[in-house]
DNA sequence: ACCTGAACACCGTTCAAGT
DNA sequence: ACCTGAACACCGTTCAAGT
């Protein structure tokens, strides 16, 4: 057998020519299958067609691939568009990084851990931090609200990540299980899950807006102190 | 040479007798200087003076291990006071969560994430939901509450681990290399790095009671809608 | 310029064997 | 009851060798 028909046979996707923009999207999607941990050389190599030495040719080792999956994502939560109010500014990119750290949950422990921050994780926070200044933050204040902003959608989602997977049975599972021995030891945890969490359309993706309402409203607030 | 004798030269304190405790102890040590990943079985038996396969004794494998991590963290962040008014309750859990979270680093993406929470876990979350239930607030709020509150504190400890080491002149440095060809193409960036983080007394510790007044701030508006 | 094979120093975990 | 040695199936990364 050629090594064409093997190609061919497996299902391994051998594109034309590996890139370095290929093994890092590659590697995003094995991240969001089996976490971070899930992703290892030998496995991206493998899934590609290819020796996972052959990856060193392309970036420089793991922590360079993993800077550049990181940087990715700050590519795909997008830039404030300069002119916008910030308040619109800033709920369309709590949201937009809370959707994207959903499909990417593995990058949420890591993005503020790189310390080499890549080209678009350099843009998209100096456009953050100049929406917020031209919507009359002084520098001080600026830097309470990113800490604010970020934190908060850092953590929901984080939060979110731990969920067992979305509107399953499981749910269901882990609250009787909850509910069996642990009702009387733990009363308001029982009395939460079964009076809100287990009700029917009850969705813990609901409380991010109320949380960032809050936020939103406390930065309003702090900038216009007359009131 | 006798076992004894090199025990006695090595740098291994092999305790009277290994026990759950002292491994889980000793893995937290161990994670606290070189993260999550610095954390194995191998170094963790060698730290105590034996053989990996030995761990195995007292823990049913590295996830019962960190399991047990992650609650002995909870059982450290303590829990609200019985009858103590929410406000301050919550202030003080945010703070000592937020002080746990920063010797124990490697804790923060993983507190949301156990599937099997230990009893710690469980009895500071129950006492918590009842101290908010005590003070007013309704089922759906008290979700709200704790979405919000620990989004917060977890998010900000993220953001707070990934910084250069505390006081350091890294910061400094840091700061001189994004200054230097940056300085044009990342304006605001510049100017929060030159006139307000390199100033002498910035800390970033500093932005934690800030956020942490917006969000109980916020709380208490929606406790109270009537003003 | 890109890919490979063999090698090195690691992992977590099992299992039979020791005390 | 607890500890060990050898083994298995993995890791990331290097280096010389191939095309």
């Amino acid at each position: 057998m050629s090594d064409e028909a093997a190609n061919e046979s497996s299902n391994v996707r051998r594109t034309r020519r590996l890139d370095r923009a290929s093994v890092v999207a590659a590697a995003m999607g094995m991240a969001d299958e089996g976490g971070i941990d899930g992703l290892t050389m030998r496995k991206l190599g493998r899934s590609l067609g290819v020796e996972a030495m052959s990856l060193y040719n392309h970036v420089a080792n793991k922590e360079d691939l993993i800077d550049a999956m990181v940087d990715e994502v700050f590519d795909m939560i997008g830039d404030p568009i300069p002119g916008e109010p910030w308040r619109e500014a800033m709920t369309t990119r709590a949201q937009s990084t809370r959707s994207v750290l959903r499909t990417h949950p593995w990058a949420t422990p890591l993005l503020d851990s790189r310390t080499s921050p890549g080209a678009a994780t350099m843009r998209h926070l100096d456009a953050t931090l100049g929406c917020l200044r031209n919507g009359g933050f002084s520098v001080p204040l600026t830097a309470h609200a990113i800490a604010l902003l970020d934190a908060y959608v850092y953590g929901f989602s984080l939060q979110e990540a731990g969920l067992p997977f979305e509107g399953r049975d499981e749910t269901v599972d882990l609250a009787e299980a909850i509910m069996e021995g642990l009702g009387e030891s733990h009363p308001h945890l029982a009395e939460l899950v079964s009076e809100h969490i287990t009700r029917e359309g009850y969705d813990f993706a609901d409380e991010f807006d109320f949380g960032l309402e809050v936020v939103l409203d406390g930065l309003e607030r702090a900038l216009q102190p007359q009131d």
